[in-house]
DNA sequence: CGCTGCATCTCGTTA
DNA sequence: TAACGAGGTGCAGCG
């Protein structure tokens, strides 16, 4: 085992095929540290919950976050074969009948258990670091809107929004304003291109307004995106509402 | 540096605290030979391309696959705090004028690239191994349509099912069948409970077909879940629609 | 805790 | 390649 300590508390610690008694103990360790702690060894993977799963034999790469999450990675695919949300207790211990060294992430609501049984591990690492930076990103939903507040013309001439996250009976509108000749609009925004289901979303929103402002008045809905597919095209067509072309802003 | 070659091609090559020139040369051979490499370090995270963000200086856990997938991690969150799909071409190299290593993962449609770039490395592993297995999962849609299938009754007495996937104008229908009466029926399968957008597909389903089947015949919608919301349950009486209460097998 | 809707959603399937 | 829908979706925000 090496250890690697430094001034900000900076921390790694690895061991290298250990006996499973040894994997243990630095697993435990680092559970108990608030490391994070990764297992790459032949593992069986079993999961019950929310639905139940079963993963065979093979060489996979285990990460335990001090916040409860676990997460399974095979050699392919950005998404983990198997995981549990943070939140869960990590459990690490050997199955000596059978000479396998078990980790066990459990949670409740939903009661769910994830399982990875190992016969042989090849590596545990334990990381203990800081980091203090959250993630600034820009292209979101939130920013299309922000785009849409500044420059309201955007929409279309004479638009004025009147409020954001307007409730409804149907849930809460984008963007809630009046066009040029006082008509009531609607706008929901999406950051990307759409398909059939924003559109129906919209609807819904219309809808509501419509039947919360009494039928006498006529809702204007717009659906604010990059552009539609064809479906949705058609269905914004047979729903009677409208499309304007934006695209968040690109920094 | 250690090597483990074992009969089975298994191997894991880890270096510790590394120099950058060091860390750079083992996380390209790692890469050239086709292995799950990871660095654990301080360094700060750029992604452009769908989006655009920037992360200030931590210290994370970067996972390159040999498949081009690129997941960074904190400490917290099932999420990868950034990531590139599957598909990349990872490179990396070294900064001199700056005194970094820098890794960049890119990719075209759409032209993504994420690069990480550290200061500091305080580990380098490259794992291979074997993986033959895939999951075996129970509980999904698809098993709560063979339920179905299985047992037409189930959805409700002389329920007869024509066919799965059946095409609409709108999409494919998750089962096409008719009822005791000779009324077509149209089936939205969901594994959990259910929101107003799981009754406005059904809705674009049962539209499609009316129009199809010319407006004569009187179409059936029915949402199969074990449960609804209740603002999906108002939605489903306003639209004429009904809901039957079902799970996917547990095992 | 549940509901709602966003996401650089990812992923598989199909036209 | 694009579109459509499932997902053990995760996740934040709000009631």
């Amino acid at each position: 085992m090496s250890e690697f300590p430094d001034g900000d508390g900076t921390r790694v610690e690895t061991l290298e095929r250990p006996a499973l008694a040894a994997a243990r103990e630095a697993i435990a360790d680092g559970i108990a540290r608030g490391a994070l702690v990764t297992v790459f060894g032949r593992c069986t993977v079993d999961y019950e919950g929310r639905a139940s799963s079963r993963l065979e034999a093979g060489d996979r790469h285990v990460m335990l976050k001090p916040d409860g999450a676990a997460l399974v990675h095979t050699d392919e695919g950005q998404q983990p074969v198997n995981w549990q949300p943070p939140g869960c207790e990590h459990d690490v211990y050997r199955d000596e009948a059978d000479d396998r060294l078990v980790i066990e992430s459990v949670r409740s609501t939903p009661d769910e258990r994830l399982r990875v049984s190992f016969g042989t591990v090849l590596q545990v690492s334990a990381f203990s670091g800081t980091d203090e930076n959250d993630l600034a990103l820009v292209g979101t939903e939130e920013d299309l809107r922000e785009r849409i507040l500044t420059e309201p013309d955007l929409l279309e001439p004479g638009f004025t929004p009147l409020a954001t996250e307007r409730e409804t009976p149907a849930g809460a509108v984008d963007i809630y304003g009046k066009d040029s000749a006082e008509r009531t609009v609607v706008v929901e925004l999406k950051r990307r291109r759409v398909g059939p289901d924003a559109v129906s979303q919209l609807r819904r929103y219309v809808d509501a307004l419509e039947r919360d402002l009494h039928a006498d008045a006529t809702v204007r809905g717009i659906l604010v995106a990059p552009s539609v597919t064809d479906r949705a095209d058609r269905l914004l067509v047979e729903h009677g509402l409208e499309f304007v072309s934006l695209e968040p802003p690109a920094e």
